[in-house]
DNA sequence: TCGCAGGTGGTCG
DNA sequence: CGACCACCTGCG
């Protein structure tokens, strides 16, 4: 079986971008590794301390896959350090969240499967967030391919039932019967159009599918950290997209994967 | 048993 | 507008 090797990577771990909370496709293996599906291609991926520096193994994979999928997805030409010192400068408790998550990086992810992920996530936990879009695969898609917007728009909620979605479905069937309509969205206005997404799914969405690395979203663990940390208002969502604007500026989607790891893994 | 979990949409005042 | 509140499901 083919394998792709990287050396000398920098600010990069596999624990880290696998739970800082933008992807639920990825399961940790026993050997420490991370086995998953991007783009129709199911991989696993390996870091190891070598003589190399860290080196990532990525196995199947061609050295076109790992230029045309793997590279863009793991956001492999952007200088994280660069990031988390400008983020960090006069900010010690962004140094201290980007220190433990040293190797987040933000995933470059499909839009159509983001979209459907994130509409999934709303008011539920982690776990059965998993659970549901593993159920939604194994009933509508190949094995290694998420169904397009045409295969759930000829859905009904009632086919969708094994998966429990609950109300979720709802919203699940008619975003794809609007997108099958009207295409993709492109912008934040149509994001936001979608049925089932508001102001957190819709700043994911641009966030993580559409490379708009501004977006701050806030949810639950965001909050907290903003309360907590930052000492504003746990109510005042408002308060915390602007703090998040005016302190982070077009950094704000790293910022929010640092203080969403550092909540979530390290307190 | 009941609140909560990576919120949203609908309905009030 | 802004402040509630119902909502599928499953776990602690």
């Amino acid at each position: 079986m083919q394998t792709y090797t990287i050396d000398n990577l920098k600010d990069f771990n596999l624990d880290h971008i696998f739970t800082c909370g933008q992807c639920f496709r990825w399961e940790k293996q026993p050997d420490g590794s991370y086995t998953g599906i991007a783009f129709g291609r199911r991989v696993n991926m390996r870091v190891e301390s070598s003589a190399y520096g860290e080196r990532l193994t990525i196995t199947p994979c061609t050295e076109e896959e790992f230029q045309q999928i793997w590279r863009p997805y793991l956001d492999l030409d952007r200088d994280y350090g660069a990031i988390k010192a400008e983020l960090s400068a006069g900010d010690p408790v962004m140094a201290e969240a980007a220190a433990h998550g040293y190797g987040i990086r933000i995933l470059k992810q499909d839009l159509w499967e983001t979209i459907v992920s994130f509409i999934i996530s709303q008011n539920n936990n982690i776990p059965r967030i998993k659970g549901c879009i593993e159920r939604l695969w194994a009933l509508t898609g190949g094995p290694d391919d998420f169904p397009g917007p045409e295969t759930l728009a000829q859905l009904t909620v009632e086919d969708l039932a094994e998966v429990r979605l609950g109300y979720r479905a709802k919203y699940l069937v008619a975003a794809a019967q609007k997108v099958c309509a009207e295409g993709l969205p492109t912008n934040e206005e149509e994001v936001l159009a979608l049925p089932g997404v508001g102001p957190k799914v819709a700043n994911c969405i641009l966030l993580f599918g559409m490379g708009q690395h501004d977006r701050f979203p806030v949810d639950v663990w965001v909050r907290r950290v903003m309360h907590e940390l930052y000492g504003i208002n746990e109510k005042d969502i408002r308060a915390m997209t602007k703090y998040a604007r005016e302190h982070f500026g077009n950094l704000g989607g790293f910022a929010q994967q640092y203080l969403f790891h550092y909540i979530r893994n390290c307190q």
